[in-house]
DNA sequence: GGACTTGCTGTATCCGGTCCAAGAATGCAG
DNA sequence: CTGCATTCTTGGACCGGATACAGCAAGTCC
């Protein structure tokens, strides 16, 4: 939230700049064709440094969204119920580099690498989901199964929105509606537990 | 189904010789600890060739799975509904590597990586089925909560059933019980699909 | 000026995965 | 028996992502 700590080297570049770099390669060369020296040449910094700034290349893209989720997650464990945590993850979600990929990407060559990244992200919801919601029902496999419609919601109500255009207001209503279809489930689901116990 | 093709060089071994070999590899140094190179050493043939049985190092532990899987996706494409399609799944599913892989994570050092395969698999089935749903329902986002709902259903019941030593009889109902909770969901949702057309 | 902390860089290394050309082992047609 | 088509094996080259590390640069604080 505040600002870097004072102490030591200043960074010489930025998670912005270098992720401007890539979006542009990525453009014009297309995201497999495009590797991590092209990066960090065109970004002016030397290829081991583009790992400060992230932890992997498909990071370039999903380092934005995945802050948001971990705001979402620290909430939850903060106490927040499950569907307003998971509600805040569209306010003020400027269209950031997940967006342009979205919608972009086909001219991007993100052919597969998009699909592999909605997929980890879709399972790290389902299980810091599934966590919070074994506590409250005791039923794990329930819990699994809800906790998946969740991460589905949040993921499927985010590809919409970008695939919209990025208009800046409807993800929040999208969301709701999303999460709104999932708590629905949670509410037929009360019965039925112990029996395979 | 059938025996293989008769033409040209048989092959010098098989899926089963090159896994088991793996296997016994992944419990000695781990999964992470031990290469291609390691595996095709000790089965006995070139590194090229582990390629020709696998086209992953982590197929080795899922390519029995994801032939089930496949047969599903065929049959609802036939016509199969969706539950009855992934009932099968559990049918006569003896105790395989994948089996072996979620008893022993721990032993074999599979720390993430199964997480990441099983977040996979999970996209794959979401994708499919809620390919499927979205021509009955026409709500797609709907459809895609829905699909994750049931694919996590089918997952949660393979962990739950190998965690518990993959006594070869509970599957199946495992699995019933799991879709049975799904489709509930989906009776619920035949409403609200035009609000944000 | 020094100690300390932090970041940059070049380099070496590892491994998964792809590609390819040459050769080996089979069945089959003549 | 002789080619021929087919299929598989093998070794090697190659690429790119990711890790590790050692040495240096650039700041802050005392």
């Amino acid at each position: 939230m505040t600002d870097a700590p004072r102490l030591g080297r200043p960074r010489a570049s930025s998670p912005e700049t270098i992720a401007e770099a890539a979006c542009e390669l990525f453009f014009e060369q297309g995201y497999d064709g495009t590797s991590i020296g092209d990066i960090t040449r065109r970004a002016g910094v030397a290829r081991a440094s583009f790992f400060n700034y992230f932890r992997a290349k498909s990071d370039v893209l999903w380092s934005g969204f995945d802050a948001r989720l971990a705001a979402a997650f620290s909430a939850m464990i903060a106490g927040v119920p499950v569907a307003d945590a998971l509600a805040r993850i569209g306010r003020d979600l400027t269209p950031d580099t997940l967006a342009l990929a979205i919608t972009n990407a086909d001219a991007m060559g993100l052919g597969d690498e998009l699909e592999r990244q909605r997929a980890e992200r879709l399972a790290l919801l389902q299980r810091e989901i599934a966590r919070r919601l074994t506590d409250a029902t005791g039923d794990a496999l329930f819990a699994q199964i809800h906790a998946a419609a969740y991460g589905a919601g949040v993921l499927g109500a985010v590809w919409m929105w970008a695939e919209r255009g990025a208009s800046s207001e409807s993800l929040e209503g999208l969301l709701q509606h999303a999460l709104s279809l999932c708590e629905r489930f949670g509410a037929s689901g009360d019965s039925s537990a112990a029996a395979l116990a």
